[in-house]
DNA sequence: GTCTTGTGTCGCTAAATTTTCGGTTTAGAT
DNA sequence: ATCTAAACCGAAAATTTAGCGACACAAGAC
C-alpha cells in the first residue's frame, strides 16, 4: 500500500486548514487534475489518514467561556472503569488523557461559568466512586488552539507543480 | 441580531460531527427546506459561530505517536513575549494555554519520538531566554479527544420537524 | 529485451450538492 | 388592520464531486 507522499501532505495541510477546499483548488496547488485529487482524497479517507471533517464551533458563541484542565486521581485501580464510562457520556469533557505523573487522568473541560465547573467537579467527577482528589487549572487565555498537526512544508513537488 | 436557536444548535451538532453533511440531510433533521438551511449555515459562518471546517488528520498515520503536555515557567514577565512568538511559529505545539497555578503556560505537543520531544524541550522551549523550568507529562492514551462542544440536545423543534 | 501487471493520472460525463433568487408566509410593531 | 423585516420556500442555475474508460509509466516475471 502506498504511503503518504509530499502531494498527500500538501492536500492534508490544505484540508486541515479548510475542509471544504474544492478539488480544483487542491489540484492547482499540487499540480494534479481534479479527478486525481478526488482519487487521492478518497484513498486518504479509506486509509483512515483523514479521520473526518468537522465544523469548528465558537465556544464563546455558545457562552462556554470557561476552559479548565482537571487532574483526577484515585488509589483503587477499579475506579478507572466507572470513571471512563462517565467521561464518555459527559459532553462537557472535550478531552481525556491517561497521563504519566502523580495523577491518573487529565481532562479538558468547557463550561458556562465557574458555577457550572463547580457542579461538574462535585456532581460528575467526584461522584464517581473511588475518585479521591482533583486539581483544576483554569485557562485564562489560549494563544494557540488549532489542533492542526504539523505537516512538513512541501518542497520537492512544489517545484514540479510550478511548471 | 438573531441568537442561536434550537434549529441552529441541531445544525451545529451535525456539522460538528460531520462538516460535510449535505444541506438536504440537515434540512430533514431540522424540518427546513434546503435553501433555508443554506441561509442559516451562511449566517452562522458570517456571525463566526462556525469558525471553520477542518479535516481531522490521523496523528498515528503521520507517525506522530507521542502526545505530551508541557508546563512552562519563568520568573521574568518579559519572557512571555518571546515565548508566545516561539509558540506561534512552532508547528509541534497544538495548543498553548495561559493557566492558573504555579506554572505560566501549558502546551499540548505532538512529536514523533521521545527523542524529538527531547529536542523540542531543549531546542525550542528552553531556548527561549528567560524560560527557567518545564514539567512534562506524557499521554499514555486518550480515551476521548473530540474537541466537540456540548450542544444541548434538541427537544422542542424535533417534534415539529417530525411531522 | 519483452511482456505483464498494477498504480497513478487524465479528460469526460453523470450525479450530487450548493447557491441564488423571486415570491410567500410569519411575527412583531404601529 | 396595515406595514415592515426576517425567515422560509421551491425551482433554476452554478459549482463541486463521483465514476468510468483510456493511457502512460514503472516494477517484476519470463
Amino acid at each position: 500500500m502506498s504511503d503518504i507522499d509530499d502531494i498527500d501532505r500538501t492536500i492534508l495541510a490544505l484540508l486541515q486548514e479548510n475542509g471544504r477546499t474544492p478539488y480544483a483548488e487542491l489540484g492547482k496547488a499540487v499540480g494534479l487534475a481534479v479527478s486525481s485529487v478526488n482519487e487521492r482524497v478518497k484513498k486518504l479517507n479509506e486509509r483512515g489518514v483523514i479521520e473526518g471533517v468537522h465544523a469548528a464551533v465558537s465556544a464563546s458563541a455558545l457562552r462556554l467561556d470557561l476552559l479548565a484542565f482537571v487532574f483526577v486521581g484515585w488509589n483503587d485501580p477499579a475506579t478507572e472503569e466507572q470513571f471512563l464510562a462517565r467521561v464518555a457520556s459527559e459532553p462537557a469533557i472535550l478531552e481525556c488523557h491517561h497521563v504519566t505523573g502523580t495523577w491518573n487522568y487529565l481532562l479538558k473541560v468547557r463550561t458556562h461559568t465557574t458555577r457550572d465547573l463547580e457542579a461538574f467537579l462535585g456532581g460528575i467527577v467526584k461522584a464517581v466512586p473511588g475518585v479521591l482528589r482533583t486539581e483544576t487549572l483554569i485557562a485564562l487565555s489560549s494563544p494557540k488552539e488549532t489542533g492542526h498537526l504539523p505537516l512538513v512544508p512541501p518542497t520537492e513537488h512544489a517545484r514540479k507543480a510550478g511548471r
